[in-house]
DNA sequence: CTGAAACCTGAACCACCTTTCAAGTTTGTT
DNA sequence: AACAAACTTGAAAGGTGGTTCAGGTTTCAG
C-alpha cells in the first residue's frame, strides 16, 4: 500500500530538528497511553505533552496505531535487552533462569508504563502481542533444551514447560512489581522461591 | 451518586418481557465485545444483535461501562463455578492441581470470547480485573497450604508459589487453548507435563 | 376493565477526535 | 545569498458513536 522505511518505523525525519520532535512525540505518547490507554488517550494529549502543533504527528506517523505499534516495537526490544544484560554464559541452567527472573522483575518495577502498552497491545496490535510472547517463549525454550543438553536439567522439556516458566515469570511480575505491596517479599526472595519451585517442585520428598 | 441495585448490578427489570430483553442484551453485548473489543464495540451493535431499539438499552443499564463491568462480574463467577465442579476433596493434592488446569484448559477453550473480555478488563475495569486474579490467587494459595498440612507438598508455601501456579495455568491456556495449533499436544498431556514440573521441578536428579 | 408503571422506539443531540490541508517558517546545501 | 526540501502550524473538515428524550405500546395488579 505505501512504502515504508522499516518493519515498524516511524517517517524518518532528515534534520536535527525533526529528529528532537519525533522522539519527544514518542516520549509523550508513551506518557500519553500510560495515563490513560489508548483509546481514551488522543493524538492532541500526545502533541500537548510534547510541545507541538497537532498537524507535526502526521509528518511523523501516519496514525494512532502506527504511534502506537512503534512503541510496542520498540519496548518489546527493551525487555529482550535488559533480559540479555543480566545473562552470562557461564552461569549454569539454573541460575540463568534465577537471573532472568530477577532481572525481569526489577525491569517491570521501573518501567510499569512499559508494561501496561504491551498488555495493551493485545487489543491494539494483537500480532505484535503475539509475536512478544512468541519470542520469549522461544528463548526460554531454548534454554531448557541447552539445560537439557548439559545435564543439569531432566530431558523431553520443551515448549509447554517454556510457556509453564514464562507465565509464572509474567504473573509474579504483575503481582510484585506492578501491583507490588507494602510488606511483600524482595525480589531476591520471589526470585529465589520461584527458582526453587522450578528446580524442586512441590511435592514433597517422602511422597 | 446514584442508588443502585447491587454492586454492578443492572437495573433491575420488573416484568417478564423485561427479563427477556436484559437477556437479549448480556447475550448480544457478549458477542459483540468478544467480536471487536471494548472500544470498537457499539451499543448500537449490541441492541441490533439483540433485536431491540437504541433507546431501550439505557433501560437496563447506565452507560457501556456499565453493561461491561456486569459481563465481566457474570464470567470472573463463571470460571470459578467450573473449577469448584472439577474438584473434589477426595483427591490428592497433586491431583487437584492437575484437575483444575484441566478443567480450566477446556473451559477457556470452550469460551475464548469469555476469556478475551476478562482480559480487557484490565484497562475498561481495572478493579475487577485485580479482583478476579486476587482471587483465584488466594483460591490456590489455600490449596497449597492444604497440601502442606496433609503432607504432600512440602511446607513454606505461599502467596508467590500460587502466583507462580497462576501463572503458569494462564500462560499454558493462553497458548494451548486460545492460540491453539494444528498438532499441539492434547490437553491432557499438557497438564500432566504441567502437573510434573509443579512435582519435582527440571532439575536433573544427580544435580 | 382500567389505570399506572414498565417498557419500547429511533431520530436527534452533542461532544469529541482523527485526519487533512494550505500557508508559513526553518534548515541545509550549493 | 538563494533555493528546495524539510518541517511546523492550527483551523476546519469529516466522522463516529454514546446518550437523551418525548411519545407510543405493553404488562399486570387491583
Amino acid at each position: 500500500m505505501k512504502a515504508e522505511q522499516g518493519p515498524d518505523q516511524a517517517k524518518a525525519p532528515r534534520t536535527e530538528r525533526g529528529r528532537k520532535t519525533l522522539r519527544k512525540l514518542l516520549d509523550a505518547a508513551t506518557r500519553e497511553f500510560a495515563d490513560h490507554g489508548f483509546h481514551d488517550a488522543s493524538i492532541s494529549g500526545i502533541t500537548r505533552r510534547a510541545g507541538v502543533a497537532l498537524g507535526s504527528f502526521y509528518t511523523y506517523f501516519d496514525s494512532k496505531d502506527a504511534i502506537f505499534r512503534a512503541l510496542v516495537s520498540d519496548m518489546s526490544e527493551g525487555v529482550g535487552r535488559a533480559a540479555r544484560q543480566a545473562l552470562s554464559p557461564s552461569m549454569g541452567a539454573l541460575e540463568i533462569e534465577h537471573a532472568a527472573l530477577h532481572a525481569f522483575l526489577s525491569f517491570a518495577s521501573e518501567n510499569k508504563e512499559i508494561y501496561r502498552i504491551i498488555d495493551e497491545a493485545e487489543f491494539v496490535d494483537p500480532d505484535s502481542y503475539r509475536a512478544h510472547y512468541e519470542t520469549i517463549g522461544t528463548r526460554i525454550e531454548e534454554r531448557l533444551k541447552a539445560g537439557d543438553d548439559s545435564g543439569e536439567f531432566i530431558s523431553g522439556l520443551g515448549a509447554p514447560e517454556a510457556w509453564a516458566v514464562m507465565g509464572m515469570n509474567v504473573f509474579l511480575g504483575l503481582r510484585y512489581a506492578i501491583w507490588a505491596r507494602e510488606g511483600d517479599p524482595a525480589f531476591e526472595e520471589i526470585a529465589r522461591r520461584a527458582n526453587d519451585l522450578l528446580a524442586h517442585g512441590i511435592a514433597s520428598s517422602g511422597g
